[in-house]
RNA sequence: AGGGGUAUAGCUCAGCUGGUAGAGCGACGGUCUCCAAAACCGUAGGUCGCGGGUUCGAUCCCUGCUGCCCCUG
């Protein structure tokens, strides 16, 4: 990696799918340029997980400044739009933004429509509605310009469309139309994004979860077990389940590994097909 | 060594009384403006273990061989 070549004025920004090597960079750059480091990692902003989520450690955090880390308790709703109100204080200040969320780096540098929270109810009533009517239901309740604009397959898209509409009594296409301009412009910032060997990522995957069990993940998914949700999205955490499951008896320590790596896997290939289609016009970094 | 069973996609397995094969998972490609480490869509893979026979035609029936599993010794 050739950090000489990396803006030293610029907002720096690290995508790159997981177990790349995003964070080590990212300190780097930080050390630098006494930049601070923020969080674009949907995951990583839980209090709850360190070791799975392969969180900056305590020392890594006390070496160099680190934000939107571990300050989310684990069941509050928390989605992009918590994330981006979060992140604009610190724009004001040289940082290097880095994360796997490639939904979080759009929203930055697109901009993401100012679509008020879903409250509580709405979304019980929607969970309800999709479960006992389904997809269809909530399909055509829709406006038919947003009908048109979702993947209308995706149970997800459609409960989320639904929300939106129920929520503000207007349809998710017209919010998208009056999305504000983004946050941080992607011609005045360095943004990058981490291309690795498919192969070698792998590797790099399996070897990282074994020293996530060396490093006390199950003592981590253990202290999670009380009050276990697996619906919450930081329950979604890869490995999580898993341990659970194989904490619970249902599965043994190789199959759970397996199940884990495997996910990683899908994820990071994921990420590879959002980065290749999204981020065309960021410096992409071939690994090793 | 004898008896029985089994061999079909990368993996686990379907395939009715013979008409050249399907699923799930995985892999690969894609979608995605607020649960995104989520959710979803699509594509490609098989001389049906090998040889011989019966038949118009064999994954299917007969036979030899080979591998694996079980039982007996």
């Amino acid at each position: 990696m050739r950090i000489d070549s990396i803006s030293r004025e610029a907002p720096v920004l690290i995508a790159g799918p997981t177990a790349s090597g995003k964070s080590a960079l990212a300190m780097d750059v930080a050390a630098r340029d006494n930049r601070l480091i923020v969080n674009a990692d949907a995951l990583q902003v839980y209090d709850n997980w360190r070791i799975l989520t392969a969180r900056p450690s305590v020392a890594d955090e006390a070496a160099l400044p680190h934000a939107l880390y571990g300050y989310v308790p684990r069941t509050a709703p928390y989605s992009v739009g918590h994330w981006l109100r979060d992140i604009t204080p610190f724009l004001a200040r040289p940082v290097v933004i880095v994360g796997g969320s490639g939904l979080n780096f759009n929203a930055l540098t697109r901009g993401l429509a100012e679509v008020p929270d879903t409250p509580p109810e709405i979304r019980a009533e929607a969970d309800a509605r999709l479960a006992t009517e389904g997809r269809a239901a909530l399909l055509a309740d829709l406006d038919p310009a947003t009908v048109a604009r979702i993947d209308q397959m995706n149970p997800v898209r459609v409960q989320r469309a639904w929300e939106v509409l129920r929520a503000t009594g207007r349809g998710l296409a017209s919010w998208q139309d009056d999305t504000p301009s983004p946050l941080l412009q992607l011609s005045k910032a360095e943004a990058l994004v981490l291309v690795p060997d498919v192969a070698w990522l792998d590797d790099r995957i399996s070897r990282r979860f074994a020293a996530m069990l060396a490093d006390g993940a199950l003592d981590e998914v253990r202290a999670n077990m009380t009050g276990w949700n697996p619906k919450v999205p930081s329950s979604k955490a890869i490995g999580a389940p898993e341990l659970v499951a194989h904490l619970r008896g249902d599965m043994t320590i190789d199959k759970a590994t397996e199940a884990a790596t495997l996910a990683s896997r899908q994820y990071a290939k994921r990420q590879r097909t959002w980065f290749r289609s999204n981020m065309r016009s960021w410096s992409q970094l071939s690994l090793p």
